[in-house]
DNA sequence: GATGAATGAGTGTTCATTCAT
DNA sequence: AATGAATGAACACTCATTCAT
């Protein structure tokens, strides 16, 4: 079981030179991959070690203990998220095109990147512990919800969105129909006797959940 | 450091008799407390045994080991919510009170019962392998999606409510947007730098939900 | 691997009807059947139970605990081999034909009773301590010294055996010949590649062991 | 009950210096001593890991599990005797010399290696499932019989020995009758009533399987 | 910077035995 | 006489972490 981990890239080149950037870079790829895939608990040091084709006292060595390794992998995630939203230049756009891609490309990243989901859910059960120690995190989201206002504000004096929206209450919807979705598709697939990962499935929630979205948005005196 | 778990009045009662039905309901109520405040991997059987205030041989004795326990609560689990949703008796209702009735109840059973999302994380991060293994589980879901199916159709009969939609899709909505909010308020507070959990708070998310779902329903020629 | 011990038709009785008689005696044919299979340490108490369709607590009530049942299986198996030795009336015999009936009977019980064998090495990893304890195992071997030594006497006296062989000594040859190969016929089929348990094969020991016992046996002047 | 098994010299060191060679051999040593005693089932991890001084985790880091550590110990002491055979340099030997050179050996190592027949017990009550799994203990016996047969055809061929004896039979039989006695001779003593670990008795041991064997081997012409 | 050996507290699980009925 | 629930000590094995080189 063990057995087939494959070392990455990464990992076979860390093996051979003394590059400490690539080094620390192929733990935390492992640790990404141990830990979303089996938790903070399940994953073992012996593993991601293995994994990354390292000697283990470099997990110590470069972060800490298991806690410090753990908490790079969570900063390292959000921060990859919240760069990639910054890269979408939403404010760009007029309001509804705006919102539709900013729909599409989360319901797109939850698709692509499932250790950011699982990440998530495990730092949830520690009640987000290790994220309120975390100093570098907070700062990362401020864009976003920048960015959501400005949308929603135009769309507002447009006469495209309703009034009032509140740009926090409306990422978490947002963010909630894709990510529900995708995290629970395993045991929901199940209860409903569907396969709820098939691809056409995907790209169909991925319109039903803008549909959803821009019919909240909509003015009602429009109706 | 988990020394302070409290033996429940369950626990106390399965201590003292001989009481096979009581026992049983002790393990099974403490493995539900420790399996979803720490996941499968990280909770401990000696835990689980102090809380139910058992000896530890029972577990073995009753569910065969900690897999078959996990099995146990995640059936008991799933059970509690979809026999709370028949007692709704939705169909008796009209489409749109129906409807409002499902989300609102769908809402609150997330607050009220903060392990059944814990427990879904964790039968997920296992890709459902567990689910997969339940007899008992499929079939509970069919009255779930029956009882929407009857809403939608007469809703749609009835002009108040748009054609084509998809009962499982629906479904899947309503709960991704109580669900995400609850099993991530953790994290989701510390990003946004608010209490999603203050009541007010609760209370805001359950009315914006109503008018996500409700708006998304509404017939676009009505508009 | 527990599942398919099958109930033997005592057992399927024992648990019908109140027979103690026939309780006992299938709960001592079942520790006779684990503690050969698997020795004294390696039998589990579970196994002879369910084996036996007996109630566990029932092993208690006839043997007091599983050391008890251990040395009732012990003189039940030693009584066994000596009454049937009994019944060779070997003294009766010529001695060549007496001694060569008591060889191929040795053989031949050794290859019907694998228990027995079992046993005994079992009782030799404990150094006998069991069997020291034993009562009434001792006053059953008198017998079978006697009857050698009768036939070795005679054999004597006719100018058939060679003079000074030691009645014990001899005993002890006879049934290392067999028992040997018997007990240790698995490892011995992998290390010579032969598989020393197909029924020719077991023939021919027989024959080489009554060759090796009588040419021992036969005077020197002789030669 | 087992607390006073003290640690050998070995292990002492091992505890020592940082020498993984002598603590795999300490670790060896002392599996070998508690297998043997106590059987594979009896013997315990703990013990063993005390027993050798080292932690016990160091058991599971050079052998595996228990299993592949009394894999270990099985190939460790087969490969011993069969060494042992090879200096004895029998082929360099007349036939009735390096026979006897032979069983007298074999005595004195049955006499001197109780493990042996212990561990051979315990293999064989697990019908050589370990056995049969190793690479290595198959090719150890090749010399052996190969020995056996180069004095075999030379006695034949100088009249000094019976036509068509077949070596492996021949060898087993030698075994048999200081295995079966050194390794019974705990059960025996008590049912025979003497001691039969006594150091005079053991050289008469010695002496009757001599005759016997050689009497077996002689040539029928000759009588 | 990097390695493999070494540690002690703990993991899920099993054991023979006893209790209450 | 017979049963199934209950026990506590022990079992093989694993964990994150540190030491010596």
């Amino acid at each position: 079981m063990e057995g087939s981990t494959p070392k990455s890239r990464d990992a076979l080149r860390a093996a051979t030179t003394r590059d400490p950037e690539r080094t620390r870079a192929a733990i935390l790829s492992a640790a990404t991959a141990e830990i979303t895939a089996k938790g903070l608990t399940g994953a073992r040091v012996d593993a991601i070690a293995k994994r990354a084709g390292v000697n283990k006292r470099m997990l110590y060595h470069y972060f800490g203990d298991k806690q410090g390794l753990y908490l790079a992998v969570l900063e390292d995630t959000y921060s990859a998220i919240r760069h990639a939203e910054q890269d979408l230049h939403l404010t760009e756009l007029d309001p509804v095109a705006g919102m539709r891609k900013l729909v599409l490309f989360t319901w797109q990243y939850f698709i692509d990147h499932p250790e950011f989901l699982s990440l998530l859910a495990t730092e949830n059960m520690n009640r987000a512990a290790y994220l309120k120690k975390s100093q570098s995190i907070r700062p990362l989201h401020r864009p976003l919800t920048g960015m959501i206002e400005v949308l929603l504000k135009r769309g507002e004096a447009e006469g495209l969105f309703r009034h009032g929206v509140d740009p926090v209450e409306l990422y978490i919807t947002i963010a909630s129909l894709g990510f529900f979705y995708m995290q629970n598709r395993h045991t929901l697939s199940v209860i409903f006797g569907e396969n709820l990962s098939a691809f056409e499935r995907l790209a169909a929630r991925g319109e039903h959940i803008c549909e959803v979205v821009l019919a909240y948005l909509q003015p009602p005196e429009k109706k």
